[in-house]
DNA sequence: CTCGATCTGGAACGTATGGTAAACTATGCC
DNA sequence: GGCATAGTTTACCATACGTTCCAGATCGAG
């Protein structure tokens, strides 16, 4: 039997994930992933095959495993309206504290490799449309349970709330001052208003 | 006296501008934009430099002259609030003629760029400021003529469009399906709603 | 027309990148 | 202890990039 790895596929995903994560694919090379990594290239090269299939593979588990933060709480929450308000005051949250690291991978990728990447285009399609319905689901459960009024479209909200959260992202990305980012905190607590 | 240029600095520009918008900046090589340009590459290196200040260039270009379709009437229109809702439905609609192309060079750039970059940083900065000061001022044009509620809070409201139009660009940069899109449009319709 | 200044085009340079091939090393079975 | 198998490393390759240099073309002034 032969040789074991010195490392493992989840460790090497995360560590080239950071790089990515901050830098971007085209600014992050196989070279800096390496020295990253603590191994050689061809190590790399074997195991995930050239470069763009690393990223996706990074992709993939970034988006099963991290998405945005809160987000995962947003189904199994005691009260969904403070988790949906929670996702957003982590977002604006971190950004003070690690303002170089954008918070969402996904739109990082969005911007930079949709030009004729159809696969990445579909990772990142299917993480928006994942993203919307934790939305919509927590939006559902808010109001059954009597937290948000029952006049707030659903769906229509959720969609917006998409919007509202990627673009909370760009900006925390340029670097936009707080008081701009708590307003959009607090534009998305008006979107869920109380019943009567 | 010498010979003269057979290009003008602007068109230059403008056509730089269309490599660089919609393959972004490292996707785009000074080799490409020589030939969409007609020119070979010395004439554009005499001209501004390098690639990275001829970028800053057709940035600052394009924040003066373009920016979001629609925005630069939010000024002068007869009727604000039509004018703000235009703006994004402009976005929404020129989303299906030109998928490829995104609507919001600044964005791109935002998420390509802001590594270490201060020069890019700011322009991008002050860009998004202008649009907020845009949103913020058509609202009070629009409350002062009782087309919006008094109850509006300006200042957010206007940050809160600044964050759903930059989501907007990426989730159309990103593909999303015209019902996500128009949802969007009809939130911003509800956060200008009319007096009682 | 001549001269000199400027612009243009293409070749060339140095570097960095993604990727590969072959040598070397460790592992576990016989 | 050999030996096959697989992991790791070193060195290398081809390519593409940003940038520069130089010869030739083109214009205006005298």
């Amino acid at each position: 039997m032969p040789r074991k790895k010195t490392f493992t596929i989840e460790f090497a995903l995360d560590k080239a994930m950071e790089l990515f994560w901050e830098r971007g694919y085209q600014n992050t090379s196989m070279r800096e992933i390496a020295e990253h990594l603590g191994l050689s290239r061809s190590s790399i090269y074997a195991t995930f095959g050239d470069k763009h299939t690393l990223f996706v593979e990074t992709l993939r588990r970034y988006g099963a495993e991290c998405r945005a933060p809160g987000l995962s709480d947003l189904g199994t929450a005691a009260s969904p309206r403070a988790a949906l308000l929670r996702v957003f005051e982590l977002a604006v949250a971190d950004a003070g504290a690690v303002r170089q690291r954008d918070h969402c991978l996904l739109i990082n990728t969005a911007m930079q490799l949709m030009y004729s990447d159809p696969e990445v285009t579909q990772v990142v399609e299917s993480a928006f449309l994942e993203m919307e319905n934790s939305f919509r689901s927590a939006i559902e459960r808010a109001a059954a349970g009597g937290q948000v009024a029952a006049s707030v479209d659903v769906l229509q909200t959720a969609r917006s709330l998409l919007s509202i959260y990627l673009g909370l992202c760009v900006l925390i990305r340029s670097g936009a001052r707080e008081e701009v980012l708590q307003a959009v905190t607090h534009q998305v607590e008006a979107m869920l208003p109380a019943p009567d």
